[in-house]
DNA sequence: CTAGCTGCAAAGTCTTTGCCAGGAA
DNA sequence: TTCCTGGCAAAGACTTTGCAGCTAG
């Protein structure tokens, strides 16, 4: 895509959602969508900054949040921000409750693996598969609704 | 389980691996295999704290490490330190490098998802599942190899 | 007795917040 | 002009570290 034509899809995208086109937010998403992995916010500020020198890295870290509260990225991980503890040794998924943040093991045994149809990495080596099936509780659906 | 055979357990799985046994590792061991969910050590520090009021936050913290390495505990997330961004909206799973910590997508066309065949908690509506191929690529089988 | 652990407090990351000058609409 | 944003610095949350006294083996 021709950097003419991403700036203009960007400042759509902004439109819709009613936040205020600026060049520092049309950097930083660029950054973060031309990213093959999933950077974290100090990665998409040293890229960021290549460009924009000035940047700060608060301005990175708002910006992302104000993306991801938008709609325009999502995070990787639900549970980034503090360490949970699994004494569960053995293969097993997980229930992950997306409001109240509550995770509950589902057996091994209870959930037919996913297949990859693909080919991986040359020379990569799968240790196993974590499936995370995410969704609302019931009192969490209650609560919602009773706002 | 007994709490005398759970001690006696505990005791021997310290002595396996070369830990030593004392009365708060045991108590924190406990909190967390008695959980249903998956604590965080805020939340194991509590529960702790009702049985050894003396307990500080940076002993669950220490221990918590500890039985991770010594293979006692998992993580639930492989990247729970810091924040990973995603621009891919769509649905797609990830291939996480659990060495060097890299996660590049694969596509939802690319994963037959998984199948739960067991009953969810009643009124738990599902969003979404997440599939995480887990393994270490490549270039980090070679760094490790070269030590 | 010795090594290793505990509690405490300080320090270190990662992230958010408050403020004011400056830019977008 | 009016509102919102950006940069800066301080504060906040989560986690690790250093140390002196105590406990397990």
């Amino acid at each position: 895509m021709a950097t003419h034509e991403f700036v203009e899809m960007f400042r759509e995208r902004c439109r819709e959602r009613g936040l205020t086109f600026t060049h520092q937010r049309q950097v930083i998403y660029q950054a973060v969508m031309s990213a093959k992995d999933h950077p974290t916010p100090e990665a998409v500020y040293e890229k960021v900054r290549r460009r924009i020198p000035s940047i700060s890295l608060g301005a990175v870290y708002k910006n992302i949040n104000t993306f991801i509260v938008a709609g325009l990225l999502k995070e990787v991980s639900l549970h980034h921000g503090t360490l949970r503890v699994d004494a569960n040794l053995g293969a097993h998924h997980h229930l992950v409750r997306n409001v109240c943040g509550s995770i509950v093991d589902l057996d091994e045994h209870d959930v037919e693996p996913a297949r990859v149809r693909t080919k991986l990495p040359s020379g990569f080596r799968v240790e196993r598969q974590n499936v995370e099936i995410v969704g609302i509780c019931e009192s969490c659906v209650r609560k919602q609704s009773s706002q």
